[in-house]
DNA sequence: AGCAATATATCACTTACGGATATATCTAGT
DNA sequence: ACTAGATATATCCGTAAGTGATATATTGCT
């Protein structure tokens, strides 16, 4: 038995923005909720701001799709940590490309844009 | 009385991947409902497939917050065309500045994920 | 001592989305 | 002429996702 019964990654596209700035801060390094939370919020981040209720809601859903786990490692018994897995780091990929092409589209209309007339 | 009492661009951010696919194919050109439902599930598009339920009640939800509006023009009595408003241009293009610096936050952890060991 | 920031948990509310159904017209194939 | 599929919109209901508030405890600063 294989460790990995995933579905495509594909199938679970569009991510909406919470979920690609959470697995965009969690690409990396393993991070603790409130981290996440403010480094989502930062510019690099994506710019997301989210309290408490979106975060931990979202995590928990994002562990039950099997896109991030809990370590397990604390360093501080206040502090949770999560990592991204495997099939969260194809998802992520998958998502980064999408948005590669959709990134491409919108240059080309502007192009577009500013040649018309 | 200013035509315009619209709230900062920045407020609506981020964007869901149904809006935003939504303004992306009617930047540049007015299209029918079922128009934007095709070329929103391509590539180009976003590649974001959407029933009609999801089509017509984020076109409601839009026109309510100002970033789309109906032409009235009619080439078919079946048919009913939106276009995307000076307001939600600004949405739009806020909403891709935002998508740039992160793609460029991706990029940059790709490298980093290359180089490391 | 008191206040702000850190850190997580949870609940209630609203919004967004998905999937199905319905209706009607038009077009292409047989 | 019949039929199937595509076009085009409308609406409804269930679920998922996100928001905002509240709660609790600890840490650090002044």
């Amino acid at each position: 038995m294989g460790k990995a019964d995933n579905p495509d990654p594909n199938s679970l596209l569009p991510l909406s923005p919470v979920v690609f700035s959470i697995l965009l801060v969690l690409a990396g390094s393993e991070k603790h909720g409130y981290a996440i939370m403010k480094e989502a919020a930062l510019p690099e981040g994506g710019g997301v701001t989210m309290g408490p209720g979106t975060l931990y809601g979202s995590l928990d859903r994002m562990m039950r799709s099997g896109l991030v786990e809990e370590t397990g490692f604390t360093d501080n018994e206040r502090r949770r940590y999560y990592r991204i897995t495997k099939f969260g780091s194809e998802v992520f990929s998958a998502e980064a490309a999408r948005l590669a092409r959709v990134m491409n589209t919108v240059r080309r209309k502007a192009l577009l844009e500013g040649a018309r007339q």
